[in-house]
DNA sequence: CATGAATGAGGTTTCATTCAT
DNA sequence: TATGAATGAAACCTCATTCAT
């Protein structure tokens, strides 16, 4: 499957009716199943089809191709990674800055670990989905809820620029998607979780400092 | 292709006539070729014997399956980055430890800037292909240069712990796997290396401070 | 392609529509044309696709690979030895015994002249193909037969082992193997079946006295 | 491999040189090495020639190509069998016709016993190599010694026709290719023995009597 | 709307054989 | 003569996708 941009990969149409949704649903998640029980080189589109328990023609139905469905799964994972660090932020408004960090930091590193499996998983179809473009999409979202929060702080002026926001995001994911692929118990997440937010509470304190 | 262990990734045989040394570096080297010019999934074992100048019976005389040949490319690479950043540890010995971390992030970006369209092609075939074991291997190659190193440091007792040199370093290779993928610009890595330098530094603080 | 047990050629899917039904029976007589006209080792399942007017996909929707479609050849071929064999069997019930072993050898001889291509392409593919193993459960089915069938002789008691009737059974095969593999003539095989009743008449008796 | 005539597989050479005759010999135990140890498909050229610690190269010297390869070690095997039936003819001259046939028929079963395994491996070779033919050849040559000594006996006129002597030599040599190939134990085959001895004898008696 | 049979290009891999060294 | 690197035709098999029912 050659890379693509974007916008390739919407989903056919949008449910409407109760068992669209239904089977939209069971489609998605048989996605993931497959790709869990199964891996990245044996997910078929039948395969999917046969696990969600309908035939292949209603998986196309609802997604134009296999990469659409895959992107599909992707972008929930996403969405959901995204989710839960705008829920952080929102929360952490108006608290001291290492404060927020942590919050975020914590938000983020809880929200993967819940779905270690799926996330494991996605890494290994990412390439061939439109991964890199989707990751970006949603940093940039993750980037902009932590802006705004940041704006709330009591105690730093001036905030730290997009620039640095930008490193300690993908610093942060990298460091986790070492620890997931490798398998890391929950022993060792826990102690990454507390790094993670030295690392990034002190960057951020650093970048602050040398950007004024 | 299923993931697979890092043992079952060996060339075939070893080249013993002058001819089939050639013959090898062919091949490894129309491997990048292809990767770079087709992508990932363009990549046939045909195509790239074809660009090497040899026949596919030939190419499997040296690599028992495709996924060896990948293999090979992915850790000529490491092998490349792993060199780097150890020559940049051994230069540093005996400096302060800021300068130290300074050294080794600056000689990691910039041998990573240096192969950047070859690290992003290898980004997309790393899960097929054996990747996450050869990347945990190399990771521990740099830590050992890198725990060496700041056994030298004359200001910093104790030095930090595996952990945080783990954590370092998975943190600084995911910032610059986003800047790779994302095809960031010369100025931009400019920058980045600035601050992922403060990154480390600060991180190696704050981490040597929390552990004592 | 190496041997294997009887298992391991089970078809992939049962037909249900009636469409693949046709298809599959397309398949299977093709198999056997293309054995016949262009022989074992030209046998591709590419080629028997064709003849058969479908596509290879098609095809490996129904066997799983190229020696099930083989073994299904075969098995139809076995079946239909055994059935013919079992139904001279039943005819023979309460007969002498001679009369009995007389019927019996002359349904073998005459079905396998029937079949005379169609045994002699499958000797060439039998190896490759679980032969052995099939071979050894139908003589296991013709020797139930053909034991039931002496219980009801008036003129023999007790009625030979089950180790004669294997005898037989390996001999007769074996001498038809010889005949239809050399190509013999019509007239040969006039011969050969007056003949083999006369081996099996006295060898039972011999074997019988013997086990007395 | 598409079935060929007898003629097709001479050696290249004969080998006259003492290094050439035991690079033969290497070569030809190697075959069987193989054939043992790998299976029939796993028999390749450069396997045999690894095996004789020669090159595929030497290999090609003295045969033209696989086939000749296996009929050579097929006629050897046959030959070997050959003789053994001669020599037991030659032993049974003038000996009552019930006890040539126990000579001659344990002689057969012998030999095949002590070469069960390369018997088995040949039988999966020998539709792609000639092999009924050689068996044609071979058949005769044991017919030609039965009837010399047959002529010999002092209780038979007439002696039986070649016809009846191929009948019991193909029923013979069925009956073992069933057995080897089922595997069968050392004290299955020693009934074998008996029960063939039996077989034969009683069916060159009803053959000379109908013949009469 | 759903089904699932059919498609067929295209991928990976093997191996008998040759021939320059 | 011996070597073994190179050849490349050809085999098997997969799977995303379509479309008649």
């Amino acid at each position: 499957m050659p890379a693509a941009s974007l916008t390739a990969f919407e989903p056919r149409k949008t449910p409407i009716q109760a068992r669209s949704t239904i089977t939209v649903e069971a489609i998605s998640e048989a996605t993931i199943q497959v790709l869990l029980t199964q891996g990245a080189d044996r997910l078929t589109t039948t395969r999917v089809a046969d696990r969600a328990g309908v035939s292949v023609g209603t998986l196309y139905q609802y997604y134009p191709n296999k990469r659409s469905l895959l992107f599909a799964v992707f972008e929930d994972h996403m969405n959901k990674v995204g989710r839960a660090v705008e829920v952080a932020c929102e929360d952490a408004h108006n608290k001291p800055i290492s404060e927020m960090i942590k919050l975020v930091v914590e938000a983020y590193v809880d929200v993967k670990m819940q779905s270690a499996d799926v996330s494991v998983a996605l890494y290994k179809v990412a390439p061939d989905v439109g991964g890199p473009a989707l990751v970006k999409r949603t940093a940039q979202r993750l980037r902009k809820a932590i802006e705004s929060m940041l704006l709330t702080a009591p105690d730093v002026k001036p905030s730290p620029d997009r620039f640095a926001i930008d490193m300690m995001l993908s610093a942060m994911s990298g460091a986790m998607r070492s620890a997931l692929e490798a398998g890391a118990s929950p022993a060792i997440f826990r102690k990454m979780r507390e790094h993670l937010v030295l690392l990034c509470q002190s960057y951020m304190a650093a970048a602050t400092a040398k950007g004024a």
